[in-house]
RNA sequence: GGGUGAUUAGCUCAGUGGUAGAGCGCUUCGUUCACAUCGAAGAUGUCGGAGGUUCAAAUCCUUCAUCACCCACCA
């Protein structure tokens, strides 16, 4: 049969995808020998609403190559697959599609919702499975996992223990006190009425303004305000009746609870302790708030003084907390001002009646309502337009935004500028908006984040961050790079309580029930709480756990925890975890907290993080700026092969990968290059024979095998130190470079014109060569190194559950590798000296190079046939030093002189040589340099000394060769 | 503001103490005999600047410059 010349993998690969799956390879313990250590990865679960994208085929190839080498190395091997519900994605999702049909969410009711959800899953929620397989991933499916498997609602097919595990978590940390419930400053999502945690917000700058607004003064008191420059010299001196305050926000100025100045800034001082206005609402009803200190004010920024708004603010937050001031919540959960109809002038009385230090709860204080009347129900940009035409018409603003460029009007004058006050215009201002919670989800919602008081649950992580510090720190899990941990040490040192509920419907809900009076019951069903409560009527927590908190579970919950399974004691602590740095903090740190609070072992040795995929540009590859290349298009327009090999190639540690298609190309010429040294293999019947590794007799037989040693452990050694780059260059380079460049050309000689027993010899060779280098480059390149495998013999097993070698450096023979490296040089130099050579087509004249020593011409007899083909060359008499004017040209019927001048450029020929010899004499000065130097002799190891002569030496015989051929040179000209 | 990293050939990047590398691109040449998704030959570098440690520095230290990312953000 003849092969055909290129592999045609959009044919091959489904079938031998397909070939694996029906013979169980990928199967957990696949190929595992008998009592063998076991490897497991647990994949980063993709979310059932994602498809698959270059981060994906990048993390899932590294996996797949560290499970493939594995699982060919006979390890009891495990590559668990699944999915994550993904809480809000999905269910945007499924709301979007409702609203196709002009339906909301809240036009069913959450059970109908719910199932509509499921619906979803179960049809699309599979899609990343299929395209993982397309990029070969080797996963065991038969055990895919979901993050919500089991849970109430759930379709029969998704029965599994992954509910029972997150409910029954939940209840073991309430019940240790890892958990609980409180009213805390939150992000909060006005899209889609969610907490969110810290690390889903991106703080972001947008341009916006700075209001600047009189606080008056109680009483109508006054004072002198003094305003110095750096070198203390007043540059501003008033008699005031008001504070001056920067906004960014006033539509929070109702929330206010005091105003807050630097204890340093001396313009304020007099004014401490003092009661200052807030300077909007209906005026009989304005409150009176402190002026207090505290450290957060910095009095070179704004006016110096900040109004506190607790419940609305991060920074003000602290600063209420440490100081006891009031917090009123003015929002409503939408981020609109709070409407629920109680009066205005009462509220504000009794918070007055706080302002002015009477005791109060923070309940009874978010329960007071401090919107006026027409401002209730608005939106909060609405109702910050409104209290701005309030504080301006009352000639209270110091400044104002009508001079926006932007919004093409005039330049109208502030109201009150003030002298040495800040120009009035734009300014740079921190806002808070949506970020998407995963790659690639590039559907953020974009909605400004407000900072809103709600009750939520938390997990008090500062009771369990310890192990998972101290594991890190003691070498117990490594992560890598190294400066990925310190990433990892930073956040963890720096933990805040994680808000774990979500006011969503998809997701786990929280198994806590509450009776008349607010009382927990947390319990594992509600049978239980019911018990708990007596003849209580309970309500369930309406509220569902961050996905983050079920995914944190994913290495015991995917092996059937909290049941003591076989596969937990097989698997568990897995062996490495591959993610990207992005999640780290969402994912690597909860399953290290995680794993530790609840089992009390780590969840994994090994740490790898990898960079992100960018375009070519170093963009990052976004929708919006459509540089996006689709993996799934490059593995249909190079193969996967190609395109795993390109992200191994480029997975250099710890820097982010810049993907081109142009080096796609390459590799997957690289795949063309390979299969056709295997196709030059099965012409020449060098294909697979079973049998021990040959023991060859000819030099070059002798040198590849050892060449194939040395990859073997380079290839080890890499993947046994993540440097996947290092096994790809090495099998690039060992493959194309060594076996096809110079191997299977030394060959052909030996094949075609050899003697029997060389030819039989070489031929098994050869293909132990292939064969090994099928087997090395498996795990990267799975398709055509299988297909070629199959093609190449008749096998016991196919390449998937191929042994991996373990011969080392035993095979090397010292001899043969001395003697090829001196053959490939000589063909080099003869190469090398044709190209500056102008040979008249149709004769055959000597080659000039510098002279052959005896051992040289010795070594040349014994591989004469092989150096004559490759160089080109009919024997020793072509290659020759210059000779004196002319050389001998041997036609039909004698010979005749053919002046040199007339095949090569002498003045050229002579500066090149020239150049040669200028950089030799420069090495050469080094070289002697380090050798005449004492210290080096005898600080530096004895092997680089050694070297460095042995290096010398050959330098001089060198030079000696091109003073030589110069002076021949000469001669001529 | 804090942190981390980067700066090496025209481009994209490897290279953590011992003679500066790869791929792509470029120039010239070459298709009967595995592969034109190929082969051969060739050009291209004060390894960001300046100091220091060392027998020896792209590599370690200090500092400066520029860029990128992460965290926290001044109301």
């Amino acid at each position: 049969m003849t092969m055909d010349k290129t592999f045609n993998a959009a044919e091959a690969e489904a079938r031998i995808y397909e070939a694996w799956e029906e013979a169980g390879a990928f199967e957990a313990g696949a190929n595992a020998t008998p009592g063998a250590e076991s490897f497991s990865i647990m994949i980063p679960p993709p979310n059932v609403t994602g498809s698959l994208h270059m981060g994906h085929a990048f993390n899932n190839t590294l996996q797949d190559i560290l499970v493939r080498w594995h699982r060919m190395r006979g390890h009891d091997t495990l590559w668990q697959p699944g999915q994550d519900h993904a809480g809000i994605a999905t269910q945007m999702v499924v709301e979007r599609q409702l609203a196709e049909e002009g339906k909301r969410r809240t036009d069913f009711t959450r059970e109908e919702f719910l199932k509509k959800v499921w619906a979803w899953k179960t049809r699309s929620g599979g899609t990343i499975i299929n395209q993982l397989k397309r990029l070969g991933a080797s996963c065991d499916w038969s055990r895919n996992a979901f993050t919500m498997s089991g849970a109430p609602g759930a379709p029969a097919h998704e029965d599994g223990n992954f509910h029972d595990a997150v409910i029954r978590v939940f209840v073991e940390m309430y019940d240790k006190g890892l958990i609980y419930r409180g009213k805390r400053l939150v992000n909060w999502d006005p899209h889609f009425e969610t907490a969110i945690s810290d690390l889903e917000v991106e703080n972001v700058e947008v341009p916006g303004y700075m209001w600047h607004f009189k606080y008056p003064l109680a009483g109508g008191e006054t004072y002198t305000y003094v305003e110095r420059d750096a070198e203390g010299t007043v540059v501003l001196e008033e008699e005031r009746d008001f504070i001056s305050i920067a906004t960014t926000r006033p539509e929070t100025m109702l929330g206010d609870g005091a105003v807050a100045v630097s204890p340093e800034d001396e313009r304020y001082a007099p004014l401490v302790g003092k009661l200052c206005e807030i300077p909007v609402g209906p005026k009989e009803h304005r409150r009176l708030i402190p002026i207090i200190t505290d450290e957060y004010p910095d009095p070179g920024f704004g006016s110096g003084a900040v109004k506190i708004t607790g419940a609305h603010d991060f920074n003000d937050y602290e600063v209420a907390k440490r100081s006891g001031i009031p917090m009123y919540r003015l929002m409503d959960t939408r981020a609109c001002m709070r409407n629920d109809g109680a009066p205005y002038a009462e509220a504000a009385a009794r918070a007055q009646a706080i302002a002015e230090g009477a005791d109060f709860t923070i309940e009874e204080v978010d329960s007071l309502n401090l919107v006026p009347d027409h401002l209730r129900g608005l939106d909060r940009l609405e109702a910050r337009e409104k209290v701005v035409a309030e504080v301006t018409a009352d000639g209270l603003a110091m400044m104002t935004r009508a001079d926006d460029p932007r919004l093409g009007k005039a330049a109208q004058q502030p109201s009150a500028p003030e002298e040495g006050g800040e120009a009035p215009g734009l300014d740079l201002v921190p806002l808070v908006e949506a970020k998407p919670l995963m790659q690639p989800f590039g559907d953020r919602s974009k909605v400004v984040i407000e900072p809103m008081l709600t009750d939520q649950w938390f997990v008090d992580t500062s009771q369990i961050v310890g192990p998972a510090l101290e594991a890190v720190r003691s070498g117990e899990v490594t992560i890598l790079p190294e400066q990925d941990a310190k990433v990892y040490f930073h956040w963890l040192e720096n933990i805040e309580p994680w808000c774990i509920s979500r006011q969503l419907w998809w997701g786990h809900q929280i198994p806590v029930w509450y009776d008349d009076e607010g009382n927990q019951f947390c319990a594992t069903t509600e049978a239980d709480a019911q018990a708990q409560a007596g003849n209580k009527t309970l309500t369930r927590d309406p509220d569902v756990l961050d996905t983050w908190f079920s995914s944190g579970l994913w290495p015991i919950g995917t092996l059937g925890w909290p049941e003591d399974t076989e596969e937990l004691r097989r698997y568990f602590p897995t062996s490495v975890l591959i993610t990207g740095f992005d999640i780290i903090f969402f994912w690597v740190a909860r399953m290290m907290m995680m794993q530790y609070a609840i089992v009390g072992q780590k969840p994994f040795s090994h740490v790898y993080v990898h960079a992100l995929v960018r375009d070519e540009k170093g963009k990052k590859m976004s929708k919006s700026l459509g540089n996006v290349l689709d993996p799934l298009d490059l593995i249909d327009e190079y193969g996967a092969d190609a395109v795993r090999f390109t992200l191994t190639a480029m997975a250099a540690m710890g820097r982010d990968l810049k993907l081109s298609k142009d080096r796609i190309a390459g590799y997957r010429n690289f795949t063309t290059k390979l299969w056709n040294a295997a196709r030059f293999a099965e012409m020449n019947e060098a294909t697979h024979r079973p049998g021990a590794i040959p023991a060859p007799q000819a030099t070059v037989n002798k040198w590849i095998i050892g060449e194939t040693a040395k990859t073997r452990v380079a290839v080890d050694t890499a993947l046994e130190n993540f440097r996947f780059n290092d096994a790809a260059n090495t099998l690039y380079s060992f493959v194309w470079g060594t076996v096809c460049d110079w191997y299977v050309e030394f060959s052909k000689p030996l094949l075609m014109d050899g003697d029997a027993a060389t030819k039989i010899e070489t031929q098994a060779t050869m293909a132990w060569v292939i064969d090994q280098c099928l087997i090395l480059l498996h795990p990267i390149m799975p398709f055509v190194t299988e297909e070629l495998w199959g093609t190449l013999g008749d096998r016991q097993k196919m390449l998937v559950h191929a042994d991996w070698p373990g011969y080392g450096e035993d095979l090397i023979d010292a001899d043969a590798d001395r003697e090829m490296n001196w053959v490939i040089a000589l063909i080099d130099q003869i190469r090398s000296a044709r190209a500056q050579m102008h040979v008249p087509a149709g004769l055959h004249v000597p080659l000039l190079v510098t002279d052959l020593s005896a051992a040289g011409r010795a070594a040349y007899a014994r591989n004469e046939a092989m150096i004559q083909r490759l160089a080109r060359i009919r024997g020793l008499s072509d290659v020759r030093l210059f000779p004196k004017g002319c050389v001998t040209v041997a036609v039909e019927g004698g010979s005749f002189g053919l002046p040199l001048a007339d095949i090569i450029d002498v003045d050229a020929e002579k500066a090149r040589l020239e150049k040669t010899l200028a950089k030799l004499e420069k090495e050469l000065r080094g070289l002697r340099g380090r050798l005449d130097n004492p210290r080096f002799v005898e600080s530096a190891p004895a092997d680089v000394v050694a070297e460095t002569r042995e290096n010398l030496a050959l330098r001089e015989e060198e030079e000696t060769k091109l003073r030589a051929a110069l002076q021949r040179l000469a001669g001529l000209a």
